[in-house]
DNA sequence: GCAATATTCAACCATCTGGTTGACGGTTTG
DNA sequence: CAAACCGTCAACCAGATGGTTGAATATTGC
């Protein structure tokens, strides 16, 4: 957790760590399961996660032999604020939000239309 | 412009593009007195700015022999969108965005704190 | 204790990134 | 027309990134 912007618009620009935010968003998940959906490596997944760990937008804890996967949100807060400004955008559209997680989660990694 | 949200993230995950796009949120500004304040080479704020426009973040219009560039913040939108989904922000503090923009002009592209 | 499970580490590879320099193609201006 | 200016292009380089595989480290269960 080092620069914040840097690091958090760095690990948003990939496509399998925001599917892994999105997935996160409906639970935590033990690092296994977060693979389970993606075809690469589970060593490419914990490699992910700790991209995203650096950048403060999951927290890890290990409990016996399990590491489970928190959303952290708060480290949005700063990217957030800084791209609200350069928009003046209105609160967001919760009806387009989910729409939108819906092309998100339909196929984890693979591009889609995303908006 | 492509995935809008890749090209998006990975573009603002640069320093130098964020100061950039700072710089245009006061005023279209011709390439050269974009790179003014940089240290780096005029090639290189080029680069910067071809990925910014690529992004759909900034337009590049040429009149005469200067090619003038425009925010454009529409294409933050999707973004923007995604990242508040997390967080379920209030609707920007402007107070601490303009602390944020501080920090962010007075060293361009020298990490600093930044939240 | 031993085997299976959960996760990371280390080495390696191909590709992307951000920077450089020098040459080049338009556009003014003297 | 020639010189100066604006910006991009092309080739190159060092370092980061995202992936792989195989070995290593905990922890659990039989």
């Amino acid at each position: 957790m080092t620069q914040t912007l840097d690091t958090a618009f760095s690990a948003l620009a990939d496509p399998t760590r925001r599917a892994i935010l999105t997935m996160l968003l409906e639970d935590d998940m033990a690092v296994t399961d977060v693979a389970e959906p993606f075809q690469i490596s589970l060593a490419a997944i914990s490699k992910h996660l700790g991209i995203l760990a650096d950048a403060g937008l999951i927290s890890r804890e290990k409990r016996g032999r399990v590491i489970w996967c928190k959303l952290e949100p708060d480290a949005l807060r700063a990217a957030s604020v800084w791209m609200q400004g350069f928009g003046q955008f209105d609160p967001v559209d919760l009806d387009a939000f989910e729409r939108f997680l819906e092309t998100e989660l339909a196929d984890p990694a693979e591009p889609g239309v995303h908006l």
